[in-house]
DNA sequence: ACGGTTGGCCGTACGCCGTACGGAAGGAGG
DNA sequence: CCTCCTTCCGTACGGCGTACGGCCAACCGT
């Protein structure tokens, strides 16, 4: 391609020299292009296509494609607002934040998987982690059993909400959905006897995705409520929804 | 390719009709395939050569590649055994077979993450669903707190060692899996005082995710036995590592 | 015995993909 | 004015998934 000189001023960008791509655009283009066309639709020439940029700009500010999938991860983790648990009982900070992750990742559903098949480092990633720490830490979480409780809770609302995106079928074809389970109910009903316990207590058509998360949850704190001693510090029984 | 005729019987097998390829050959081919290369390195005509098989005749078994793999995840689940849930307690049932769900994952490192991409209805993995929902029923559970144990459990084990072969760099390299956690340890110390309790609490130098593992599968198994009412038919403390 | 049918196999081709490489453009620094 | 350095990106290569249609051996009906 050759370029034309301009033929009036107007025509140009104040700052010609700053550079068109940064590692910010380049994120906020792929999670654009990440919700547009899903983990399978995205490309680094689709994503060049949406930066207005040949096919090997974006290398530059990135190694491949691993690396803009990393940005665009952890640029999605910024969504979540991070209360300050200054006062607030650490249950409540967590379900609040772990609701808060769960909405997010059905906002973005390339997330979970993607989280499941690289580490994350970035900064808004660790920041959440950073607030389970410090919330169980001060509730009297301490070492290994502090580990265990954030590690529990974080890999839960990963793979629950991956679980609950994929069968929803990537959340944007109802009817391919509806159609799904009911196939998947006949073939479970045709060999019942094989599986007796899970076809009279797995009714996939009950879609109560938020209770069923909301139990979880509760679940896996009440086990970390156990873990404090038994001074029981917050009010022990379940807590209202809080979202 | 053209076809030579054999000259003498010994060359053909004895039964040429019986076709060469079956979804059983195919599931074994990709499942070490993917062992061998992991699952960027596999691709429908790698598999294919592994089958001594032109590139297309898979298809006749098989929608695509998607099939393939679910036929591969489905094929690494008959290798937990799965031991009858008759008269053992039901957090031993459960332990040994979390533990042994955790091994498969770790000698088939691409596990986890196709399983947080596609839903799984292989008859292998939904025997192991089975004994779940009947070893948690027998013990006292129903509806929907059922299905809610069995979630986290599932997700549990999957997000944990998803997350720890991430973090092993896939298990292979251990010189680049240090050097990993080196420059990360050192990141987050630069970074120490954006991060405190993180940085206090999470030494990544630490590896010992078998103990990990185990202390975080407690959390959820005394949250299961908090909702059974509080006869604690099981003796109720942590159990031995039992594997 | 034999022609037609059919089921398993797969060669070829198309349109994508990620990215290595090297070069152009043009401001910065001397 | 010359040189360097940053940014951008055209081209090309090897590999990918799979649609399509043809080939061939075994089987079936007669």
């Amino acid at each position: 391609m050759s370029r034309q000189r301009p033929p009036a001023v107007w025509f140009t960008e104040e700052q010609p020299r700053k550079p068109r791509l940064s590692r910010e655009r380049i994120a906020r283009a792929a999670v654009d292009l990440l919700d547009a066309e899903g983990v399978t639709g995205f490309s680094m020439r689709r994503l060049a296509a949406r930066l207005d940029a040949g096919v090997m700009s974006a290398y530059e500010y990135v190694r491949g494609k691993e690396d803009v999938l990393d940005l665009a991860m952890d640029q999605v983790f910024a969504e979540i607002e991070l209360d300050d648990p200054g006062t607030t009982p650490w249950r409540r900070v967590l379900t609040r934040q772990l609701h808060q992750s769960r909405r997010v990742m059905k906002r973005h559903p390339w997330l979970p998987s993607l989280m499941a098949v690289r580490p994350l480092l970035g900064p808004h990633f660790l920041a959440r982690s950073e607030l389970f720490y410090a919330a169980l830490a001060r509730a009297g979480l301490h070492g290994p059993e502090l580990l265990a409780a954030v590690g529990t809770l974080t890999y839960y609302v990963q793979g629950y909400t991956a679980a609950e995106i994929t069968w929803r079928g990537s959340v944007r074809d109802s009817a391919e959905e509806t159609e799904l389970r009911r196939q998947a109910q006949r073939y479970l009903d045709q060999r019942s006897e094989l599986y007796p316990a899970l076809t009279r207590h797995a009714q996939l058509a009950d879609d109560d995705f938020d209770g069923q998360f909301q139990r979880g949850l509760d679940l896996i704190l009440d086990g970390i409520q156990a873990r404090l001693g038994h001074e029981a510090q917050d009010h022990p029984g379940h807590e209202a929804q809080d979202r």
